[in-house]
DNA sequence: GCAAGTAAGTGTTACAGTGACACTAACAGG
DNA sequence: CCTGTTAGTGTCACTGTAACACTTACTTGC
């Protein structure tokens, strides 16, 4: 409210730099080996859609801190690749998923979040079709496993496929986790992030039935295809599928103009 | 779209932990001093609206690289602070303004974007009211200033005040700005920031002007003066304000109810 | 072969927000 | 009191959205 402060620099500062001049020359004389500098890591919130309902895959931890809880896939950044690279390798190498939607979320940074040392992580978040989920072959599904996401009294909250009570998550991935949800919720209205949780072809109630896991809530059948369809991010293909019932026509996702 | 790669691992990695189990085990027994780590820094894109066009404050750099050329204001972040913090506390030490609106725009982390060293960027965004702008006392107007904003060809330029072509910046700090006007734009519709860029007290005729700046295109009085009033987002005060004209109302902005 | 079950598919109406459009009101200065 | 200048005000057409129920096409079991 009053006057900012000027000059704090609680950080081991060689002496023989600190010596007068603007803050922007002050910039120029630093060298940067001359600072702590933090480990950088990439978390990704990677979810899917599973018998309409939205899921996120966690991966337990084996060692201290937070031994034992569940926490967000990720991992270090490389100094050879950017943080998106990073984000997908991990993924790549946990799930052994590639080629899929991933965006970058937030960056959080408050001291203390590892309890450990220095760390700031860049998070994403990611969206698969639930067909395209093939665990690693030799992961015991014990330390990696999907998910459900419920929207519970203080947020959104995490529970076992199998039921049970909340789970607990390690670090601040909870903050994570919730910031994510809030975004894809967000985005779906306006860019169309749905396609990405579904096979090539799909029918329009499957579509409606992503849509309704990502917001938690039911949709109208008419106004959802009438929408759609209006949109043009649809286009029918000559195929039908059938069950013990009325078949379905399939559709296939059609990127008219991206932004 | 074929297999993903699976185990691709460039950096310094220390022989003996490069054993078995999953890459969820491997972290677990991870030493963070083990790798290189980059450095982390914040860069600000800080916008105000001046004469009814929008400008951002650059700062020159008196170093290699990039010498002479302008650059957004930043800095290195502290072991025992947020990135925001951090942002905070350079637009107080460089630009001597503080409780402002901040917000985190995106991380930059391409290798090679800086070309000494690894350098990670989280980038903010911030908005400040004109009047509040006094550049630091002592600092040369020749080291920090604050350049107009132009729509040209090839997306948004910078210009000095005085006229001229487009200023080039260091880094990659061209598209961190790109990415910042992209997102106020964006967000103006439907968040109410333009109140940051005005002091308390304003005219309805100011409030519009501060957004078509933003935005870089006219807006019809009468829509915009209805919107801004059924939104409840001002709310009239008792003064008026005059001068060769007819006087007008003077309104303060209301927080009926923040998301 | 027909009845029951099941999911697919289809239109209309009311309401809200948006964008286009032109004139009158209030003051200062000469 | 005339001129210049900015403030202020309402309507209509269009578009998107939300609410609402019935018919169609297939499978299965009798």
């Amino acid at each position: 409210m009053a006057s900012p402060p000027r000059k704090s620099r609680p950080e081991p500062v060689p002496p023989e730099l600190e010596t007068g001049g603007t803050q922007a020359e002050f910039l120029q004389r630093y060298d940067a080996d001359a600072y702590v500098r933090p480990s950088v890591t990439v978390d990704i919130v990677l979810f899917t859609v599973v018998e309409g309902a939205l899921r996120v895959l966690l991966i337990r931890r084996k060692k201290h801190p937070f031994k034992d809880a569940w926490a967000l896939p990720g991992g270090f950044i490389h100094a050879d690749e950017s943080a998106e690279d990073a984000a997908r390798r991990e993924l790549a190498e946990e799930a052994g998923i590639s080629d899929i939607f991933l965006e970058q979320l937030y960056t959080f940074s408050n001291p203390g979040r590892d309890p450990r040392t220095w760390v700031i992580s860049v998070a994403y978040y990611a969206l698969v079709a639930s067909e395209r989920l093939h665990l690693r072959a030799g992961t015991d599904a014990s330390d990696v496993d999907w998910f459900l996401l419920k929207d519970g009294r203080s947020g959104v909250e995490v529970h076992r496929v199998g039921g049970g009570g909340p789970v607990e998550l390690a670090f601040d991935h909870a903050e994570i986790l919730a910031t994510a949800v809030k975004r894809i919720r967000g985005k779906l209205d306006y860019v169309p992030i749905g396609f990405q949780l579904l096979p090539e072809r799909f029918t329009l109630s499957e579509l409606q039935t992503v849509h309704e896991a990502v917001l938690g809530k039911p949709l109208d059948k008419r106004n959802f295809r009438a929408k759609v369809q209006r949109d043009g991010l649809v286009k029918a293909t000559k195929e039908k599928r059938g069950g013990a019932h009325r078949p379905a026509q399939l559709f296939r996702y059609v990127d008219n103009k991206r932004e």
